[in-house]
DNA sequence: GTATATGCAAAGGTTTTGCACAGCC
DNA sequence: GGCTGTGCAAAACCTTTGCATATAC
């Protein structure tokens, strides 16, 4: 599984720079708290992290700054069972595996993927980010 | 692709009966509006339909029943873009591909999704239902 | 008659929106 | 100073729950 590029804080500063956006510190404290879950975490999970650490921050700036980070191209969403939790964009994007019954999460790496992906490919050219939705099923010991 | 078991509306009636449920008019306007879409339904689109149909009709009774017919296997969900969506339970299930680009659906029969959890499979013995979530990607027009 | 199902009303939770004010560059 | 971002408040949705009433069997 490739390494991932580690966006840091700085780094994100000069992406929004480059769009002609503002790193303010609340937005500097939703980006610290993605970085510090290093797995996904949905939108009001993390307005309420951020609000514990940064009180007074409103629930719609985080959904405002989501939608920013997302059209920026510094984070994704996938969809669990759920629904939609925010993670880093780039190469460590994984496949999410998730036990129906005892919700135990398991993913594929991107390169293991890639082999359904092309065999799904095979389908009228549909080309799939297996990414974007988790992979429901019965794990090892539930099976 | 296996034919659909095609489950009636009198055929429904007879597995409630067999648990102990009862049919009400209610229960019948709502059968018949998921008969009716045959597709997958969302929870709220279900509740304004049979509404529309049938006024009086509780969105409370439609939640109620969605989980009573999933309980008793005559209904599944599964997770697309927009959330939960509803659908007879049975042969004719399908795998979902919905382009991220243009929102076009397609489907993977379960014959073609076999091949697909038996390679998941091999990692760790997990066994996908790739029924229950979507793939997301790009339809060969949009690719 | 009795257990089940419904309607109603209220609450809970998430997410969106409009607008005036604040603050980054 | 000007444009972007935030807080606030309200609203829009969707979904769940408790309880009294109605009704299928």
């Amino acid at each position: 599984m490739a390494t991932a590029p580690e966006l840091t804080a700085s780094q994100i500063v000069d992406v929004l720079r480059a769009r002609g956006l503002r790193m303010t510190p609340q937005r500097h404290a939703i980006v610290a708290e993605i970085l510090r879950s290093r797995g996904h975490i949905s939108p009001a999970d993390l307005a309420r992290r951020v609000q514990a650490q940064m009180p007074g921050v409103n629930a719609s700036t985080v959904y405002r700054t989501l939608d920013m980070l997302e059209d920026a191209g510094i984070l994704s969403h996938a969809h669990l069972e759920g629904g939609p939790e925010y993670h880093r964009a780039g190469e460590d994007e994984h496949v999410h595996l998730v036990c129906s019954n005892c919700g135990i999460e398991d993913a594929l790496s991107l390169r293991e993927a890639r082999s359904l992906e092309r065999l799904i490919g095979q389908h009228h050219g549909f080309r799939p980010d297996l990414t974007h939705f988790a992979i429901s099923g019965r794990c090892a010991d539930c099976a």
